[in-house]
DNA sequence: CTGTTAGCGCCTTCAA
DNA sequence: TTGAAGGCGCTAACAG
């Protein structure tokens, strides 16, 4: 166990007092040179490392952010993630992390760890049953960005365009002759979810048309509920000629579904990922997706909380970013050939 | 901005000092019931919530585990601190994360970061020319977990089988009649590239063969790499009849450059994926593969550290504890059955 | 059992 | 420009 040097060791050894010391190594106030090298050699010397602890119970910041995703390993965050902290470390913070499990106490108990370490901001991914008030009401302590929920326009927050996203996807699907297009998505009660299936529809409407509700699955993110599920639509009657699908983990009980059901994409089945992963990308088909950048979003989610700090959290207008998506055209999609069958 | 109310506070509203209010709310030493009663009350009351950062000052623990990995998005990363950080948080720790990048001067910056903060334990994935000294005098300080590196025995770590592992996987191919195998995996100067490399020597040796050297290639872990050398190692005269790949990148790139060269798995080209991902399960013809459980490497690393922690960082043995692979058969490997060649 | 006191290491006034 | 002193909020040691 070796004994931490403070800066008062390095302050004695510099000929120097305590305050002399913290301002020459801050650079801080007025300092002579010769204190600044005498310090800066001593404080080499001696190894000395500050204490970012009693730092932060003085000045009330610990240089930490929080982040609060349900699932640190869904490959989505897990970019979001990456990026996220990337920038910090640049900007001199570190990242704290935590799990939700999209348990809505369990948020409320890991927020308040997150306030008690005295973290400078948080970042928040969805929950379930999301509470713009609970996002509004922190925002007033700490510096908010919340990604992908629903926060009235008093914070910040940062929004894929998962409406129009998914839009674009059905009707691209409906310019191809499908009607009876399958969306399984999950979190109906969270933004993405909600905004997916409101698109879904908007892109029916907008021809007319009335998708078939018993087609639009809300299951948990899950391959095996994804699997059964898709299973039994198969292999129902006037089953889907087009499957929609949120995500690594559907998208693939989706696709096992099919197989097993010895139906052929995109012959049988055409199919769209809503989000692109490695999957999506290098599955033979290639599967058409859509994408957006989830590098951008960690980025611009930790330039927004670093723009809040900066800006002493002061009365700045909350902004809300928006996140375009792009539908990303591979071989999973063909027109619909099923001969002899009535067009819904 | 909300003002925290201090322990002091509630001390004043329960009527009782500042020592008893602050022995009630921790349950330590005797205090009466009544003093606990008073105390939490008033506690709920005026909404109070200790601050971690003056506890963490005065009693040297900050209640904060860092963890350091060459890239926080890598799918198997994600699994490991998904597991862990569940595990600190029912053990009322948080979790720090930072990205390496593969850099050694950004991960001693990093430690030093660690450090700086107080964390109460690290642990730390492989790095480029990782070095045992690192560890080990990190190890004297504070509580260390080293994941799949080599430290000495005087640290403690984790370890994947990555020889038997590799070992098994080449065994197999051997036994379906493939010589010319090809070997493609990141970080050879990593304890698990140097790990798998011989493994694979070894099952050759086993059987008194040599595996062609120029059919291992240690590219960097990235798509576009693997893709071209997979493409040049096909193309060429005597290519490989089986590739054995490392994670999800290398796989995508070698799954690609088959495609796009026409052959097929497994009837041209078997392949193994050296980690068990999405992308292996889902791929049609599924990816025989060789996997390990990384929830259990995650939580076990936690728990190592928390050992080390409630016994107070004594000089309890250093544990080393080792992860068993399994091969797990799926589609994507045959016999070898191009006609008129020679073996070898 | 409880109150008082002394710092943890640092930054930041306040005088000099 | 510098030194001295105060205190951030909390826990732990010591008297009562």
């Amino acid at each position: 166990m070796k004994v931490r040097v403070t800066i008062r060791e390095v302050a004695k050894e510099a000929g120097v007092s305590l305050g002399t010391a913290s301002r020459a190594l801050n650079r801080t106030g007025r300092v002579s040179d010769k204190a600044i090298a005498a310090v800066t050699k001593a404080a080499r010397q001696l190894g000395y490392e500050p204490d970012a602890v009693a730092r932060s119970m003085r000045t009330r910041s610990s240089g930490v952010i929080g982040l609060l995703v349900s699932d640190l390993a869904n490959p989505l965050y897990a970019t979001i993630i990456t990026a996220a902290e990337t920038t910090f470390q640049e900007a001199g913070y570190a990242l704290l992390v935590a799990s939700t499990h999209n348990e809505r106490t369990r948020e409320k108990v890991l927020i308040d760890a997150f306030r008690g370490r005295r973290v400078d901001g948080i970042i928040m991914g969805p929950c379930e049953t999301e509470s713009p008030e609970l996002v509004q009401r922190l925002a007033k302590d700490l510096p908010v960005v919340a990604l992908d929920r629903d926060v009235g326009p008093g914070s910040t927050g940062i929004q894929v365009d998962h409406y129009g996203g998914a839009k674009q996807a059905t009707e691209y699907l409906l310019n191809l002759g499908h009607r009876r297009i399958a969306m399984l998505t999950p979190g109906l009660d969270l933004r993405p979810g909600r905004d997916r299936i409101a698109g879904f529809e908007a892109a029916f409407q907008g021809r007319g048309l009335e998708p078939l509700s018993k087609l639009i699955r809300a299951e948990k993110s899950s391959m095996e509920f994804a699997f059964s599920d898709a299973l039994s639509l198969i292999s129902s009657e006037d089953g889907p000629t087009a499957f929609i699908c949120l995500g690594t983990r559907i998208l693939a009980g989706v696709l096992q579904a099919i197989r097993h059901s010895g139906r052929s994409v995109p012959d049988d089945i055409s199919v769209i990922s809503i989000g692109d992963t490695d999957l999506s990308q290098l599955f033979s088909p290639a599967i058409t997706a859509l994408r957006w950048d989830l590098s951008v979003v960690g980025e611009v989610a930790a330039q927004l909380i670093l723009k809040q700090i900066d800006r002493q959290h002061n009365v700045e207008p909350p902004e809300h970013v928006r996140i375009a998506t792009q539908l990303v055209f591979r071989q999973s999609c063909g027109p619909v050939t099923l001969p002899a069958m009535s067009q819904q």
